[in-house]
DNA sequence: AAACAGGCCAACCGCCGGCTT
DNA sequence: GAAGCCGGCGGTTGGCCTGTT
């Protein structure tokens, strides 16, 4: 039998049945597989997972398929391996919430990788490409609900081939201005005063491609002692930063009248810089300021710091703006590939 | 206590790329 | 080179759980 056993760091880890069986599940459905063996789909039972789990010691987790040919189980080698990788897979961290080091790590590798759920996870001890899916998809609702606007469109899908930046969302998504602002101190109203301002803006409130990374500690807080910003339909005011505010690309939008500072902004060639993963020769190194984030170069990843940034930008800042961010502890190297 | 909303998560679907024939 | 198969991956769905009203 497999122990179904959380890693030592995680203390809320519950050590929690591996099979959450439900009586009459999503689906519960069955399918015509090939060979007309009656595919069964929905909730796994346990003695299908007794099965698989015996398969796999036996064989290994490869040769999905032939577990369905060879008669084991009817279920598709698409749905066994689902099963071993997100739930029968030893030391799985199964029941246990993402650790606010872990969150950091996503946030960041997200911001790195875009929607790369299951190389983000090898990041992740513990955690599967879905875990970390949801994780995601959470937390965009979270905002989103907070924020009371609409979830990035899902026409436009990534793939998650490149990361997508907020600016670069800008300039994809047509003539309007569609970032919005987060202005000053999220713990002493100030983003109120900014909400009142961009509302005056009707222009720039549609839509909303939000950044999470840098939006939800600041907002969630704020809302909390700001519940006018969350009961009013005022639009939301969030720079959508995947990074820290560059004081000569970011502050115009600091100023009394955005709108009229859009152009500049848009001269700005970001595209090009955003194509870039690797370091880019268009900007300058980064220098001088912290990035909370990974190290760069550091277990094969490269995080590219794309702003230069000084330190009177944030000596104009409350000085615990950030205090939410700590360095996080760099994430752990992505697992060997064991030969299970 | 009931209704509702939001969070969580398991599992399916469709697409894509690699491999084999 | 083309076709088919298979596994991997990301997106999505929908049910259950929990907290709030």
């Amino acid at each position: 039998m497999i122990a179904m056993q959380g890693s030592g760091g995680g203390s809320q880890c519950t050590a929690t049945s591996s099979n959450h069986i439900s009586s009459g599940g999503k689906t519960n459905g069955r399918a015509e597989g090939g060979g007309g063996m009656v595919m069964r789909k929905g909730p796994w039972m346990a003695e299908e997972d007794e099965i698989l789990i015996e398969y796999v010691r036996k064989h290994g987790p490869r040769d999905w398929s032939s577990i369905r040919s060879k008669g084991l189980l009817p279920r598709t080698g698409k749905s066994c391996r689902l099963r071993w990788v997100n739930k029968l897979k030893p030391d799985l961290k199964t029941g246990c919430k993402f650790s606010p080091e872990e969150e950091r790590i996503v946030i960041d590798l997200q911001a790195q990788f875009g929607n790369k759920w299951a190389r983000i996870a090898t990041y992740l001890p513990g955690r599967t490409d879905n875990d970390v899916k949801n994780f995601w998809s959470t937390r965009q609702k979270r905002l989103a609900r907070i924020l009371r606007t609409p979830l990035p469109s899902r026409s436009s899908k990534n793939h998650g081939k490149v990361p997508i930046s907020s600016h670069e969302v800008a300039h994809l998504e047509g003539p309007s201005l569609d970032l919005i602002l987060l202005e000053g101190d999220s713990s002493n109203g100030q983003c109120s005063q900014a909400a009142s301002k961009m509302a005056q803006m009707p222009d720039i409130m549609n839509p909303v491609p939000l950044n999470l990374d840098t939006a939800l500690p600041l907002l969630e807080p704020a809302m909390e002692k700001e519940p006018r910003l969350s009961n009013n339909p005022l639009p939301p005011l969030l720079l959508s930063f995947d990074r820290l505010p560059h004081p000569l690309i970011d502050l115009p939008l600091l100023q009394e009248d955005a709108s009229e500072l859009l152009p500049s902004y848009r001269d700005v060639s970001f595209p090009d810089e955003f194509a870039c993963l690797e370091p880019c020769p268009c900007m300058p190194p980064p220098q001088g300021l912290p990035f909370f984030g990974l190290d760069a170069e550091q277990n094969g990843i490269t995080k590219v710091d794309k702003y230069p940034r000084t330190p009177d930008f944030f000596e104009d800042l409350p000085s615990d703006m950030f205090d939410y961010l700590e360095q996080p502890p760099p994430p752990p190297p992505p697992p060997s590939s064991t030969s299970w």
